[in-house]
DNA sequence: ACAGATACTGCAACTCAGTCTCAATTATCG
DNA sequence: CGATAATTGAGACTGAGTTGCAGTATCTGT
């Protein structure tokens, strides 16, 4: 099914409306590689020759998430950021707190335990975030291999 | 080594001075079981006769984090909690989005791959935070088995 | 014990992402 | 078409967290 057809679908099942401002929005949303924020996106808009309120960005957004079109990585701090996820499958992100890099993984195996765990704890899961935050390939080095800096995930007492 | 004598020593490794406030909110800190927010934290204090901003909550804090002491999770929409760690070890979070509650798990197994897969991408991890949504045991009984809601995370297109 | 240097505190003002209110506009459907 | 209900942009607002400041406390010698 096409995306733009599945948004509609969506829309129409809890009657709302397919706007202008929804339109151009999932248009470019879906035109969009990689990871996005919000005034990104504005920017995006914007330079399309499209204007488009904040206001209704942050109302769409949630739409396209609930349709399953646009996945919502929620980061530390709570600047959030989107991808598009029409024909992608599920992934988690490295996050570079040097360069602020954003690296896909996924694994089956990872996944696979994580349901095993909710089933053992009685746990009915609707979604997770994994993230793991650290330095990138390039930044690593320049750093060198011994940086006490944040994040200290890692103490035990 | 005693969790305040840890406190101490990483505060003089920072030139940092061992106040009346940082001594009363580390010795409620670790007094509290289970997971606090800062205003939590707060009411805690207040009820054991300490008053201490919430300037200096916010401000002593990061430093138990970076010490080890204390573990902070990054819950969505930005309300931070925070746990002791002393004499505690490594572990992940499901939060229920109906009570809220919070059920901690631990699986060496997914540490694991989550260690191999960072490898793999030649990132250098610090931190991590491996979070999963849904609903508790009570609670998911009481919504029924096919409760279309919030969450769409395993939509594929 | 003392004094100087420096860090810390509370307060209130501020930031910033996200939410909400409201009046004017627009999509939808019979 | 015309009624009805949803949507929009603007700007006010919220709430967690941060920051500047002036007064105060701790620390490091001596
Ligand atoms: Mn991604
Ligand atoms: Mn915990
Ligand atoms: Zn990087
Ligand atoms: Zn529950």
């Amino acid at each position: 099914m096409h995306a733009a057809a599945r948004f509609a679908d969506y829309l129409s099942r809890k009657r709302l409306k397919m706007t202008r401002e929804r339109r151009v929005i999932l248009e470019q949303v879906l035109a969009a590689r990689g990871h996005f924020g919000v005034d990104d996106l504005q920017e995006i808009l914007r330079k399309a020759g499209h204007t488009v309120s904040r206001a209704s960005l942050y109302r769409t957004l949630p739409h396209l998430v609930e349709s399953g079109l646009v996945h919502k990585l929620e980061m530390a701090k709570g600047q959030a950021r989107y991808e598009p996820m029409v024909g992608r499958h599920h992934h988690d992100h490295m996050v570079c707190l040097e360069c602020g890099k954003i690296i896909e993984f996924e694994s089956r195996e990872i996944e696979r335990l994580q349901d095993r765990v909710c089933r053992r704890k009685r746990f009915s899961m609707t979604g997770h975030t994994h993230q793991i935050r650290g330095y990138c390939d390039g930044c690593a080095g320049r750093r060198g291999p011994r940086a006490g800096g944040p994040d200290p995930q890692a103490h035990r007492v």
